[in-house]
DNA sequence: ATGGTTGAGCGTCAA
């Protein structure tokens, strides 16, 4: 009986030669406790780069370990007692852009880019966790609103300024669901904080600084689509109040080599699951 | 309008 990290890497090899990359991102809440998890994401879904967030574990103890027994030789990671952090594990080489902006000069570990060895050439590789923002919808009563609102206007002028760039992959918890129908209810989360039309216009400006939507691009608008499903639902999947928060972008001349989107919807009901859902990408290239 | 749950790490904050 092949163990599930053997087929991964039976899969693995698959993969390569038919030249597909598959990038998934996940909002794991949590390296440390959801390390079975990572053996179930590997298994079923095969990515070969992984980008978590919320990883919650200080770089001191980060397992090392870890990665490679998970099949992924190369990986970086940025991270801070108690909350946020990101990580990426991934079975291409990669180098970390060590001059990639501190978000609004609070060094708390929501952003890694890399650049990724791919058989055709190096990815640029940028793995975002965007602040929450809190409950209340206002930046002059909420910090927390306004530091989202400042953090998305950082990114976006630091992608502005690099006007035309290529071979670029954006992914992330971005904490913003975008379209009508990546919330269970538009109208009913209009003021709820990461569907009220300020943060949508500030993430739409963000995206066209150079960006398509690579799941979108396979799923009408006019399709429900969720990736987060709040913990605070007793039956998530009976009643399905769920929003598209985790997100994978990728600059247009990559539109081509889009071959297939999926968020693993199943990954909700694994044990102790994370409230995200993997989403995974597969690039021909 | 409110409350509901989870994680980090031990108070409560953040989501």
């Amino acid at each position: 009986m092949d163990s599930p990290l053997a087929l991964g890497r039976a899969a693995r090899q698959c993969s390569l030669m038919s030249r597909t990359l598959r990038i998934a991102t996940w909002n794991i809440n949590s390296f440390r406790l959801r390390m079975p998890l990572m053996e179930e994401l590997v298994s079923t879904i095969d990515p070969d780069i992984i980008c978590l967030q919320e990883t919650k574990v200080p770089d001191e103890l980060f397992p090392r370990e870890a990665p490679g027994l998970l099949g992924y030789e190369h990986y970086a990671f940025k991270g801070m007692k108690g909350y946020n952090g990101v990580a990426i594990l991934s079975r291409l080489p990669l180098t970390v852009d060590a001059t990639a902006p501190d978000w609004c000069e609070k060094g708390d570990c929501r952003h890694l880019a890399v650049s990724v060895q791919t058989p055709s050439g190096p990815l640029e590789l940028h793995d975002f966790y965007v602040p929450a923002g809190g409950d209340i919808p206002d930046p002059v009563e909420n910090p927390k609103f306004a530091h989202k609102l400042a953090f998305i206007r950082e990114a976006t002028a630091y992608f502005a300024a690099r006007k035309g760039f290529k071979r670029t992959v954006l992914v992330g918890d971005l904490n913003i669901a975008p379209l009508e129908h990546d919330v269970w209810s538009h109208k009913q989360l209009l003021k709820i904080v990461s569907h009220t039309p300020v943060e949508v216009d500030a993430l739409n400006a963000w995206q066209k600084t150079g960006f398509i939507d690579a799941v979108r691009h396979f799923v009408p608008a006019d399709e429900k689509l969720y990736s987060w499903w709040s913990y605070r639902n007793k039956d998530w999947r009976a009643s399905d109040r769920g929003r598209r928060l985790d997100h994978i972008w990728a600059s247009p001349d990559l539109t081509p080599s889009l071959k297939a989107q999926r968020i693993h919807r199943d990954a909700r009901d694994w044990p102790q699951s994370s409230d995200h859902v993997p989403v995974a990408v597969d690039f021909a290239i």
